[in-house]
DNA sequence: TCTAGGGTCTGTAGCTGATACAGGCTCAAG
DNA sequence: CTTGAGCCTGTATCAGCTACAGACCCTAGA
């Protein structure tokens, strides 16, 4: 008997255990963010303990914003060795500028629409101030 | 002389004095948001002030974040005069907080992000609070 | 053993919102 | 008359998926 044999899943429970979509995963592997798992004799693919843990990594990324390209560079470094601390702080410190860009720009976005709408009557009048705004601006 | 005559511009000074992208016209027209415009008889396309308006209110209406499905319901309810501020309103007041969601769910990458950026040794360690996050979170 | 239903396989199309390019016309200045 | 800019068309490309068709395959129940 050997315990360390890693138990294999195909796509759908990979699917259901990370919350991934199952087109996804594919699609995934196509672009060469997971890599090409070995299939079954009839061809299912078959995933283990380390797609699970790397498609979490994609998904937190993605969460956090990160761009696929920037995914594919994180990943590089958890999978080099011999990356260092400070090339992966690089990445995160350029990400977190620019989600700091959007929520700047969407607060513009906020300001200028709550303002516009308070201005509204909300009645059955043809008058608006929003699209007054939009036409004069 | 019929001072009333509109001036006609052509693609190229449409997309200048809006600012918009040359092919981004035409891609608006494709998708009909702005009206297939009377043509020269070479078969140039011909626009006037009105066209300028319209790409204009599209324009501040794009940069004010709305899809261009909400753009085409905002120009349905400029070209109708029975329209009502209400139903402007509604619009608007949907895609605020579209907005606001957004503004919220990017503070809340911007936070984790700079938790854990703060974490960063930046050294030349292989040990890195970034990737530590995305692997355990 | 047969059948019904799921799951999985492949390739491909569609989505949003543009942007870019090729290859051909046309127009205006010199 | 030439040259270069502008315009025309259709089509391809991008991110980041998502969905679908049509073919396998696998398992459970009758």
């Amino acid at each position: 008997m050997n315990n360390a044999r890693v138990r294999s899943i195909r796509r759908g429970e990979l699917a259901k255990v990370t919350g991934c979509n199952l087109e996804t995963i594919r699609y995934y592997e196509k672009i060469g963010i997971m890599p090409d798992p070995p299939r079954s004799v009839k061809g299912y693919r078959s995933y283990d303990d380390t797609h699970v843990k790397r498609l979490k990594f994609v998904m937190r990324s993605r969460d956090l914003g990160f761009t696929l390209e920037e995914v594919r560079g994180l990943l590089g470094l958890v999978d080099d060795q011999s990356r260092t601390c400070a090339e992966v702080q690089i990445i995160a410190e350029d990400h977190l500028s620019d989600v700091q860009t959007k929520i700047a720009d969407l607060q513009r976005i906020e300001r200028v629409l709550s303002e516009t709408v308070a201005r509204c009557t909300g009645d059955a009048a043809p008058e608006c101030a929003v699209i007054d705004a939009l036409l004069e601006a």
